[in-house]
Formats: structure tokens, sequence, C-alpha cells
DNA sequence: GTTTATGATTGACC
DNA sequence: GGTCAATCATAAAC
């Protein structure tokens, strides 16, 4: 004989009520007439009924009275035969949810981001790129990368503080919730199973709400981002030695200005910028060269002059070295050619300079 | 305040 | 993927 039905013999003449619909009152009212026990046990659920209408003290007093009451084991296998039948219409459901994909993407972006996960990572890395890609002079760059480092680490913080809080609260909450249902459980059948359930959907509550707070966290992250992505499009110009450098390269590479990968990594060393950088130095020049070379005339030939200067002085170092006793025999002119696919057809320029 | 110069972006093209 | 051409946005010059 197993506790429920030592429970039951216990009843006399109560198992009308256990298959009774206990919340249909006519039902209750009906077993009322039958007896003692039974008016006994409608007044046990009268009593359960009116205690939520009841302050906390009057509820306290009338719950420590139903758990002493004679009825009670009676009640309570009642609601173990009813919670039977209940139960198994809940067993179909599902135990556990699979990992929701929009939190696996919020979590991944914000680890990405350097909100979560270890400080030192994440957030200066994507600072660094972005302040490379931005292509400014490194102490520009330095001064915006710690500005962004600065807003990043803002939110990280409020970000965790906010998580604490929401943790704490969800244990908080969830070991009330445990408490009362085990408090509960002397009065009615709550296995550990439930309570578990219980929590889960505590926390299942709980970590919709933390997704709000990470949906948050991350439109925040894109706002900085997209705030300091823009601060790139705050233009600087080249320092003069960049753009004497990217000239000389040009106009010296008048008939085929595109350099090669080789040679603009080499010029993107030389001016302290990136290669993509002089990639759209040449495509400027190039197309406005090309659309005004009347304008542009003079800016060549005094380019071509230097290029000119300058291969003349290595010329004479490296004869000087052959002839040591070579005297400089006055003024020479140079003839220097530029022929021009940016030119088409229309001319090719001559460059005469007088030297010493 | 207006104009010019210039670095960056974008879409089409090869 | 690199280039051209148009365009944007802003620094610099006036």
């Amino acid at each position: 004989m197993d506790d429920q039905t030592r429970m039951m013999t216990g009843l006399t003449g109560l198992g009308g009520l256990a298959q009774a619909d206990v919340g249909d009152p006519d039902s209750v009212r009906k077993q009322q007439s039958l007896g003692q026990p039974q008016q006994d046990i409608g007044d046990i659920l009268q009593q359960i009924m009116a205690i939520t209408d009841e302050s906390l003290d009057e509820a306290q007093a009338r719950k420590h009275a139903l758990n002493c009451h004679r009825m009670k084991p009676a009640l309570f296998s009642v609601l173990c035969e009813i919670k039977e039948k209940t139960v198994l219409s809940i067993r179909g459901v599902q135990e556990e949810d699979p990992p929701d994909p929009q939190i696996m993407r919020l979590d991944n972006m914000l680890l990405a981001e350097g909100v979560s996960g270890p400080e030192k990572g994440g957030g200066s890395a994507a600072a660094a790129a972005a302040a490379a890609a931005a292509g400014g002079s490194p102490t520009d760059s330095s001064i915006e990368h710690s500005d962004y480092r600065a807003k990043l680490a803002q939110i990280r913080q409020i970000y965790h503080s906010e998580l604490e809080k929401y943790e704490q609260a969800c244990s908080e909450f969830t070991n009330h919730v445990m408490n009362l249902l085990r408090e509960q459980s002397r009065t009615r059948p709550i296995s550990p199973k439930e309570i578990e359930r219980m929590v889960a959907i505590i926390h299942r509550k709980f970590s919709s709400i933390q997704m709000q707070l990470k949906q948050s966290t991350c439109e925040a992250v894109m706002i900085l981002r997209s705030r300091f992505l823009d601060a790139r499009r705050k233009r600087r110009n080249f320092n003069k030695q960049a753009t004497e450098v990217l000239n000389e390269y040009f106009y010296s590479h008048l008939s085929n200005p595109y350099p090669s990968e080789e040679a603009k990594e080499e010029l993107a060393k030389k001016c302290g910028i990136t290669v993509s950088q002089v990639s759209n130095w040449f495509g400027n020049k190039r197309i406005r060269y090309k659309k005004n070379i009347g304008k542009f005339q003079e800016e060549a030939n005094l380019y071509a002059v230097k290029t000119a200067v300058d291969a003349a002085n290595v010329s004479a170092q490296a004869s000087q070295a052959n002839s040591p006793a070579t005297p400089n025999s006055g003024n020479k002119y140079l003839i220097i050619n530029i022929p021009d696919r940016c030119l088409g057809d229309k001319t090719s320029f001559k460059i005469s300079t007088f030297m010493n």
C-alpha cells in the first residue's frame, strides 16, 4: 500500500471529493451537504481561497492553522491526486530550450567589440584597426584611439554593472521563489523537479531582460563606432614632405603614373600613410592632372627640374668618384622629354634647365 | 563668408 | 581587384 493509498484510507467518505472538481463551488457545496468531513474539506478550501485577501500576519496565522489542521493530510492527498492528473498533461512540455541565436549573436558581437570578455583585447584592437583605417598622423590616431577606448570602457563599465544588478536580482528572486515553493510544499505537493522548472522559467525571464541590456549595449557600441569612423572623414592634408615624395614619383613616372604594389608600399612607408591612401592620392592626381594639364604644367616642370637636379647630382658624384681630377667644366643644359599617356597626343613637353 | 584644394567615398567599368 | 569619374566633405587660402 503506497502513501497516497494510506492517506486515502484515512479519509472516511472523502473518495468522492477526490474525484470531484475542487475548483467548482457547486461541487464543493454538494459535498459539504454530505456530512462533517466534507464540510471540513470545504472549510479548508474556503480558507485557502481567502488567504489571498488577508493581511500578511493573518495569512501566516491562517497558514499555520491550516498546517496543523487534522484534515490536512486528506487535503494533501486530494491535491496529490489532482496534480497527478494535471502533471500528465504538461509532461510533454519541452524541458530545455536550444540556445537563442539572437543572444549568441549579441554575445559574439560584445566579445568582438571588447565589451564582454577580457578587457585587454577587443575594443582596443577594434579601435586600432579603425585608427589605422583613418590613416591620420600617428599622434592624431592615438588621440582618437584613446578617446574611443575611454568611451568604450565607459560602456563596458555600465554594461557590467547592469549585468551584475540583473544577476543579483535574478538570484534573489530565484531564492525567494524557491523558499516560497519549499514552504508551500508543506501544504501542496511540489516536487524538486518542479522547483527546478520554475527556476528555469525565472532564468529565462531574466535572460530576456539581459538580452535587452545586451541589445542596447550593442547599439551604443555601434553608435560610438560610427561616430569614430565618421571622425576619419575629417580630412587632414598630408604633410609637405609626403606630398613632395608623391609628386616626385608622379612626375618622374608621368609616362606611366601607376605605381606597382611594391612601389605603393615603399611610398606609403616614406610618407607615413597607408597604401590605400597612396592609391587614393594617385587616383585623384591622375584624374586631376588629366582634366587640367595646363594648371599642373608648372608643377610638372618644377618636379622635372628637381628630378633632373637629383639625377645630375648623382651622376656628378659618380663621375667625380670615377675621375676625381676632372674639373667642373661650367654650365650645362639638361633636356628632359616627358612623354605622357595622360597627355595623349597633345604634346610631350621639354624641360630645359640651366645647371651650374 | 566664399572659393579653392585635396583626401575620401562610391558606383560603374574592364 | 584596380582604375576612372563624379561627388562629398573639409581644410586652407583669400
